[in-house]
DNA sequence: GTTGTTAATAAAAATTATTATCAAAAAAAG
DNA sequence: CTTTTTTTGATAATAATTTTTATTAACAAC
């Protein structure tokens, strides 16, 4: 289990009830769109406003806590930032698995890399059996 | 220069002058957003609507001759469909570089790659030296 | 405990992006 | 040339996102 209020404080932002819960949606599932998260905790926190989901996505992408995952044709999804990966998504179920990224070698010249962002899409191994 | 009639009625699309016209201004640019088609295009073609923009983007991703570039924080681009490569991307300049696959050794198992996308972010070789 | 100060939120409004509708124009077929 | 099909442009409708405003929560100082 992850130490979300830490997590928000190292990067200073506070730790809100509406921030930890962000984290725990995205967490649990890994891989999660803004929609899907509101559908997920309006259920238990009705109150809770898109808004303010938006914007706090916005915020801890900014702040380094969280990562937006752009995927071709559809909305964007979003992991906690951790080492960097990449990305298996099923075209047929939509699945996203993550992989190390030792198994792709970069070598490019003239350029400073800050980040990579690795999408492969495909069958994955359940959808390969149907 | 590319005979962009050939390029549609291959992929079973009539050549309209409004497609080859966006298809025009996508090879110029290399990497363009729908907005930016459109203010370039509408100045020597007024009557063009946005809507037709949206459309035959859509269709022209779905019929293969376009591919969407989704891009961390900001609106997909759009490029000719070409041999796969990958995009350096500066986030300084915004300048997007196109770069040869074979810099990048992929090795993955139990999944089946149907089409990759790899976005290197970082400082392109004139941004380094400011 | 009350006040003042600040930050965060919810609700609403405004803006922007995207898609749908449909009549007119253009192109293709006969 | 006439009919049929496709595409376009204009506009309306919807969806997504951002901004604004009002309310509430947190918390230290009094
Ligand atoms: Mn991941
Ligand atoms: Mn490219
Ligand atoms: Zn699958
Ligand atoms: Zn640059």
């Amino acid at each position: 289990m992850v130490d979300y209020i830490s997590l928000l404080k190292q990067n200073n932002l506070k730790a809100t009830i509406q921030r930890t819960n962000i984290l725990k949606s995205i967490n649990r599932t890994g891989h999660i769109t803004i929609d899907e998260i509101y559908e997920e905790l309006k259920i238990d926190y009705p109150t809770l406003s898109l808004a303010t989901i938006y914007k706090n996505i916005l915020l801890m992408v900014q702040h380094g806590v969280i990562v937006e995952i752009p995927i071709s044709g559809e909305k964007s999804k979003y992991e906690i930032k951790k080492d960097e990966h990449i990305h298996l998504i099923c075209k047929s179920c939509g699945n996203i698995e993550d992989r190390e990224l030792s198994s792709c070698n970069i070598d490019i010249e003239d350029f400073n890399i800050i980040f990579k962002q690795i999408n492969l899409y495909g069958l994955c191994r359940n959808c390969q059996s149907k």
